[in-house]
RNA sequence: GGGCGUAUAGCUCAGUGGUAGAGCACUGUGUUGACAUCGCAGGGGCCGGGAGUUCAACUCUCUCUACGCCCA
């Protein structure tokens, strides 16, 4: 017998690192298979500047156990990695570092800059695919993607120049998101609404020469909590129904400061219950009142923009804004008042400004110069800062014409959302989708394709000769110095990944449509919606029949996770402390449909038990001489115990192919949990230990040595893909340890396939002992009786299968229920303790241990609860209702139990006869 | 304002139209070589409140309450 070759400790660390890269190095991730089923996943591209974080972590361990599962299954398994180019997040990082040196953008030229943007990314851009790494995915590094990548470009040009010619990409002046930090334009998508505790200002507005609304005043009442842009206002709003203000509707009011001669106009716009009912209108610089100004007649290129890029005032086209204002901020800033604070002291100043009356709390009025007020202010996702609505000249897609067929494909399962919970709210979101802004004022990203001639004129080529044959010979082009919408490429991962446009591109034609799509609910609209779009414009087909959407990964307390609440777990720290596999599984036995996860580092450390003990349960199985197994099918088997565990890695193994099957983490992970823990450990390697008591060869031996190893194999091609590294380490153990009979990795070896006939006199005759011995050990523990202490033991009747296994498999029961010697027949009088298993009735005779009151009372117990469960069955039976209606099923489960627990009944009260 | 989700053991969560499960925590205990990162045994829940459908509801429907998320 040879000894155990594994280190007593399990150390994750070291393992790690070995395997990874021994994969990588030789292939694992992507064998050969011309002939097998594809099965496809494209993973999220993190940006390029990323770290791996919680979040990623998820979403990567159940894209790698999907395809590590199906790579076992066989299938031609693809996993696409790569980074995306994450246009202002990186542009950002590179300013930032420029900053630190004192230096800034500005002082480059755009193609010194955009190259010193590609230096940064091959230096520092492989931080989170390094990360990857150590969670162990088994991603196709040898085709790893960049958005920027040049067959990407040519990829995001067809599509912006097909696009364009077909109508659905237009140029168009409007008001955009504008954040006036990083000075481009944003979707509506990055725009972060917040509450804000903010003011609402009420302010007259003078009505023309001699005109006054039915009260007599002369003056409209307006309110606001934008102030500054009363310098723009180009009208007043009322209801049209509103009473209070339909004489003067067609009339003017004159504005304070600019002395600007703006119409009262009528629209639904107007709140009458909201303040005074009349709301000043600023077309250029907010959303509402851009719709009401064009409902007025005015035209976009008409409106008054009163802000430069900055936010800073700029005069306005009328040239009313008084020279006092021009240059200062919209709002104050850094400590210094801006044209709000300036507006509203001078509209104080001139009488204008009507306060507003507080009253203490001991009931004395005050008066403010503004209403407190919680306001819902739009902020930049990555700028942070308040988003201007601004009047430019942008670049939109056609998403409502684009969104049209995926809503369709959703609606007839097509695609599948999983779980179906989101199909609402893509409905929601798809059905009222706005016109998509794609174009970005930034110097890193993909270049517009658009070429202008100097009097505005726009061609749109995939390249500049195109353009200028368009343009015609002699025509100066300027390309536009726009850039798009990250999103605008990433929306093409799914077939621009493998090789479209390009012509004959087997890969794609058998990789694309993917196979499933999972990602964070987070960017349902941001991406996956938009990789529908694409990949059905483009290939004429939905990118891939499933989505399956999980959830965040949230704080012990259920928060948010974010660095400014320092509240971030790092999975790194927890590979580094549980190991990657620890990780996993913990993502995995946490993911069920529909539901957030709370980050729980004892579970984590729970996960890394279990890895602990199939370490310690391979090294007991080669401390006996159990190793690898050579054949996928079960081996043949005579001892039950055999049989027994056998049946038992069929059925697990086909809950898992379940559990798999519907995208079930949860349900899997703790199927293989349960199993290898529960069943294999707790109770086959118990039972099999007498076997290895008698000499090395004999049959019963070796059959067990047979059957261990293959069931010890099953389990790691099962766990391989929740725990990948521990489980190749031991199935090469194995291999090492049988004189290395099989040379090939864990990775690409074959998923169980059982196909075996057990016996249920097999399984039967185990469950039997299992009940036997959780009584016996039971009863022990409730009387005060050492464990450890073996009884004899009688059986007055015993049932087929105590014959049988008495017979043949004492020495278990000698060891796990400790009776022995076990005497089929009656017991001597004397007081005893009565122990069941199935319908047999032990009796276990403890003269001068046991205290009979003790065992009495404790039958008692038992026999209560039996007669409870008896009884409410029978209430049941009696129900003439239940037995007609009910399914005949459950009337028969009924009355088998009801059976059962009688007999328990009969049982216990013979032996409470047999202590009186 | 619109939409969605969640409420089950002390905690974190599964669950099925036939009166409940896991992990952790807790209590007691430790059977001489796989494992104390362990074993064995045990306690603990009128499955958020109310109403309805049903022979039967934690499970279906309605409603209320609380919490969370998304959109406006």
């Amino acid at each position: 017998m040879s000894n155990s070759q594994l280190p007593t400790i399990f150390d994750p660390a070291d393992i790690e690192a070995r395997w990874y890269s021994h994969w990588e190095k030789t292939g694992g991730f992507r064998p050969e298979r011309p002939d097998a089923e594809p099965y496809t996943i494209v993973n999220p591209p993190p940006n390029v500047t990323g770290s791996l974080h919680i979040g990623h972590a998820l979403d990567n361990t159940l894209q790698d156990i999907v395809i590590r599962y199906e790579r076992l299954r066989g299938k031609d398994a693809l996993w696409v990695v790569g980074t995306d180019h994450a246009g202002i997040a990186t542009q950002m990082v590179v300013e930032r570092q420029m900053e630190d040196r004192q230096d800034k953008r500005t002082n480059y030229s755009r193609e010194e800059f955009v190259q010193k943007v590609w230096d940064w990314k091959h230096e520092s851009g492989g931080t989170i695919t390094n990360q990857l790494r150590r969670l162990g995915c088994s991603m196709d590094w040898s085709r790893e993607q960049f958005t920027m990548d040049p067959h990407f470009d040519r990829a995001v040009l067809k599509t912006f120049v097909d696009l364009y010619n077909d109508g659905l990409i237009y140029r168009d002046k409007r008001l955009v998101n504008w954040d006036p930090k990083l000075k481009t334009a944003i979707s509506d998508l990055e725009v972060d609404t917040q509450d804000m505790k903010g003011s609402f200002w009420h302010f007259r507005y003078p009505l023309e020469d001699g005109v006054t609304l039915s009260d007599g005043r002369d003056y409209i009442e307006v309110a606001t909590t934008r102030p500054e842009t009363m310098l723009a206002d180009m009208a007043v709003a009322v209801h049209p129904t509103d009473d209070r203000y339909a004489s003067v509707v067609g009339k003017h009011v004159v504005l304070p400061i600019t002395g600007r001669r703006v119409p009262i106009v009528a629209d639904e716009h107007a709140d009458p219950e909201l303040g005074s009912g009349a709301v000043k209108i600023t077309p250029g610089h907010d959303f509402n009142d851009f719709e009401v100004g064009k409902r007025a007649g005015i035209a976009a290129g008409d409106m008054l923009n009163m802000l430069d890029g900055n936010a800073d005032v700029c005069q306005v086209s009328d040239g009313l804004v008084p020279d006092e204002f021009i240059g200062l901020h919209r709002f104050k800033r850094d400590g210094v008042d801006g044209a709000r604070e300036a507006v509203v002291a001078r509209l104080k100043v001139g009488g204008f400004l009507i306060p507003h009356i507080a009253k203490t709390k001991k009931g004395e009025e005050v008066e403010h110069d503004a209403e407190p007020r919680t306001i819902a202010t739009p902020f930049g996702d990555r700028g942070g800062v308040v988003i201007e609505p601004w009047l430019t000249d942008q670049w939109y897609v056609d998403a409502e014409k684009l969104a049209a067929k995926p809503i369709e494909q959703v609606k007839s399962g097509e695609i599948e959302i999983v779980p179906t919970t989101w199909e609402k709210t893509f409905f929601n979101w798809m059905e009222n989708i706005q016109p998509w802004c794609i174009s970005r004022q930034l110097w890193w990203g993909h270049r517009i394709p658009a070429w202008f001639d100097t009097d505005g004129n726009v061609f749109v080529a995939s390249n500049e000769k195109e353009a200028q044959t368009q343009a015609g010979d002699g025509i100066t082009l300027t390309r536009d110095s726009d850039v798009l919408d990250t999103w605008f490429s990433s929306a093409l991962w799914p077939f621009a990944t493998l090789g479209w446009p390009e012509e004959n591109q087997p890969l794609l034609d058998k990789h694309f449509p993917n196979s499933l799509l999972i990602s964070g609910f987070d960017i349902l609209f941001f991406w996956d919606a938009r990789m529908m779009m694409m990949g059905q414009y483009n290939m004429g087909t939905a990118p891939w029949p499933k989505l399956y959407l999980h959830g965040l990964v949230r704080a012990a307390d259920g928060s948010k996770m974010s660095k400014s609440k320092g509240n971030v777990v790092d999975p790194l720290g927890l590979i580094d402390q549980f190991g990657a596999d620890a990780l996993r599984f913990f993502m995995a036995a946490m993911e069920s449909q529909g539901r957030d996860i709370k980050m729980d580092e004892k579970r984590v450390e729970g996960y890394r038990n279990f890895a602990t003990k199939l370490w310690n349960a391979t090294r007991f199985c080669q401390s006996n001489d159990i190793g690898a197994s050579s054949v996928l099918k079960a081996p043949r088997a005579r001892l039950a115990a055999n049989q027994w565990i056998i049946g038992e890695v069929q059925s697990v193994c086909e809950e898992i192919e379940a559990a798999m099957a519907d995208l079930r983490f949860d349900a899997a992970s703790n199927a293989i949990y349960q199993f290898t823990w529960s069943k294999f450990c707790d109770w086959y390697l118990e039972l099999i230990k007498p076997v290895f008591n008698g000499e090395a060869d004999n049959p019963a031996a070796i059959e067990t040595r047979v059957v261990a190893g293959w069931a010890l194999d099953q389990i790691f091609v099962m766990l391989h893909p929740f725990m990948p590294f521990i489980t190749e380490e031991l199935w090469h153990a194995q291999a090492t340890h049988s004189g290395d009979k099989r040379k090939y990795d864990l990775i690409t070896a074959s998923w169980p396939s059982p196909r075996a006939e057990i016996s249920k006199e097999a399984t039967d005759a185990i469950d039997w002992v299992i009940d036997l011995t959780t009584n016996v050990r039971s009863a022990k523990n409730e009387l005060g009786i050492p464990p450890g202490a073996k009884l004899a033991a009688f059986l007055p009747s015993a049932s087929g299968i105590a014959a049988s296994t008495l017979a043949r498999s004492s020495a278990a029961i000698e060891r796990l229920a400790r009776l022995t010697p076990v005497t089929i027949g009656e017991a001597p009088e004397g007081p005893a303790m009565q122990v069941t298993a199935g319908s047999d009735v032990f009796i276990v005779p403890l003269e001068g241990i046991i205290d009979i009151a003790e065992e009495k009372a404790r039958l008692e117990k038992a026999l209560v609860a039996s007669q409870k469960e008896a009884k409410s069955l029978e209430g049941r039976l009696s129900n003439a209702n239940f037995v007609e209606r009910a399914k005949p099923e459950a009337v028969e489960k009924a009355k088998a139990d009801f059976a059962h627990h009688s007999a328990e009944v009969g049982r216990l009260e013979e032996a409470l006869g047999r202590l009186s």
